[in-house]
RNA sequence: GGCCCCAUCGUCUAGAGGUCUAGGACUCCGGGUUCUCAGUCCGGCAACAGGGGUUCGAAUCCCCUUGGGGCUGCCA
């Protein structure tokens, strides 16, 4: 059987960094096998889900890289791929459950369920669900239905000694007493099921073979596992991811490091330097290189290698897998995207991609983003406004620069340099504030290739006196 | 509260009983290179949470404690 996967987000907010390496993690493991990976929207919650959410999230991931074989927008053979389009084939299921017996109607509110947990707590006992309506006798159901209330349906878990075991690809063997499982709702009364009943259903029948998720599902695979018991279902592996958590040890929200892909997106990261740094929490490989190459990380990727603890989110790390990709990227296309970003801003170019391209080499020096470049790159589109004092011998240099007629970086650094001897100036003496009049900044390329790029003309007029 | 998961430098991690005076990467610090900064190269600081066992021998196995996390929802 050929390997299938699946990255089923939940519309309700933007794809962060965590939902991403989920979706890495499944994409790669996919991959790796020549199998296919799905991405099923769960919107289950239909106060919560919205259509722009799940908009951003397809984006997100084709940005990332991570493209679909079976979906919402490319269709497949197990359609359709949202589950609020779903809904009559859970009722189906349902129904088998009911027929069955492994279901029962439960005709508590939300409110008295509340009430019920809240007494529990207080008692110093564990909040989980009576079973007052297992029960009810038929009788009973009807004098409740009497009085308008809808029922939800709520799974039998056996009421017997033992554990529900099963086999973690990262967690090796995990277990839970079926006396910890309280009956657990399957389908809303509203006729919406939960998200463990209907990804059980939905893994069935899109014959996912590899669950690959976040470790707070640890404790509902075995909720989910009785479930696929009860339907006489094969259940598919499983692997409990760790899940990435904050610079202060805490559970990524969105008021703590839950950086969402788009804002990466926009501050200038690339792709491949955002995929790098979330492969590399947990998953633990030797060598780097390849991890800029979405095929070969596929080749590399081991389940069985990825580790136990939950990761902290680094951006420290992040920004230097930034620079990596920057500096592996191909120069005629980095000078492209600064092109074209500073026509975008409306900003002059005074110069060809060409010339930016062999520029480029001289530029790089760590910026983590493309608009780290660009902003390092700023004295080629604007000229700079220089609050320091003109130095005494800036009116000669400027007279000296003027009749230089073959303007190459080669030429005028031979007149720089003269100059300065003749000055009997240090070289920082006389360099440093030499730059900062010409680009403003006291760091960059060598100031000759700036002085020939940015071509005679201009720099004559940058060298106030 | 109950149950479960996790635990090596500040961070990501290697380590599957002797090869560990614990290795690599990021950050940081020092030095070389450079007109400057950055980069780059070289070097350095820095960890097995604590306590008990098991064993000739434990970062590695077991137990307890501590710490962190998760689940316990008509959220996913």
């Amino acid at each position: 059987m050929s390997v299938r996967t699946r990255f089923a987000p939940s519309p309700t907010g933007n794809l962060h960094i965590g939902g991403a390496r989920t979706a890495l993690f499944n994409w790669l493991w996919a991959k790796k096998w020549n199998g296919k990976f799905v991405l099923r929207i769960e919107d289950t919650d239909r106060d919560r889900s919205s259509p722009e959410f799940e908009e951003s999230i397809k984006r997100d991931l084709k940005w990332l890289g991570l493209e679909w074989d079976e979906g919402p927008d490319v269709g497949g053979a197990h359609l359709p791929y949202r589950q609020s389009e779903r809904l009559s084939l859970y009722l189906e299921i349902l129904k088998k459950l009911k027929e069955t017996d492994y279901v029962y109607p439960c005709y508590c509110t939300p409110e008295e369920l509340e009430a019920e947990r809240k007494e529990q707590l207080s008692r110093g006992m564990p909040p989980r669900y009576s079973g007052k309506c297992r029960n009810l006798t038929e009788e009973d159901r009807k004098i409740l239905e009497r009085e308008g209330r809808v029922p939800s349906w709520r799974f039998k878990v056996p009421q017997r000694d033992g554990r529900i075991e099963f086999h973690d690809e990262v967690h090796g063997t995990y277990a839970l007493s079926y006396s910890e499982v309280g009956d657990f709702i399957v389908m809303r009364s509203d006729g919406i099921p939960t998200y463990l009943f209907a990804a059980v259903v939905d893994d069935h029948f899109m014959e996912i073979t590899h669950v690959i998720r976040g470790d707070e599902h640890l404790p509902n695979t075995t909720r989910q596992l009785l479930l696929f018991k009860a339907l006489s279902w094969q259940p598919p592996s499983f692997a409990h991811i760790p899940m990435i958590l904050s610079r202060e040890g805490r559970k990524l929200s969105k008021r703590e490091g839950a950086e969402s892909i788009d804002d990466l997106r926009q501050r200038g990261y690339l792709p491949e330097a955002v995929r790098a740094y979330l492969a590399t929490l947990s998953w633990a490989v030797e060598g780097e290189d390849f991890l800029f190459d979405l095929n070969e990380m596929a080749k590399r990727f081991e389940l069985s290698s990825i580790s136990r603890s939950s990761p902290i989110h680094d951006e420290e790390r992040l920004r230097w897998w930034g620079s990596e990709a920057i500096k592996r990227k191909d120069l005629k296309w980095l000078a492209d995207v600064i092109v074209k970003m500073t026509s975008e801003g409306g900003l002059p170019v005074r110069i060809t991609t060409e010339e930016l391209a062999m520029l480029l080499p001289e530029a790089l020096s760590g910026q983590a983003t493309i608009v780290e470049l660009l902003e390092s790159l700023n004295w080629l589109f604007h000229r700079p406004q220089v609050h320091e004092a003109v130095p005494p011998w800036m009116r000669d240099l400027k007279a000296e620069l003027s009749k230089l007629d073959d303007w190459n970086k080669a030429k005028i650094e031979d007149k720089l340099r003269a100059f300065q001897k003749r000055l009997g100036l240090k070289a920082r003496e006389f360099f440093h504030p030499l730059r900062i009049f010409v680009t403003g900044r006291i760091s960059g390329p060598p100031l000759p290739l700036i002085m020939e790029v940015l071509g005679k003309e201009e720099i004559i007029s940058r060298l106030v006196d």
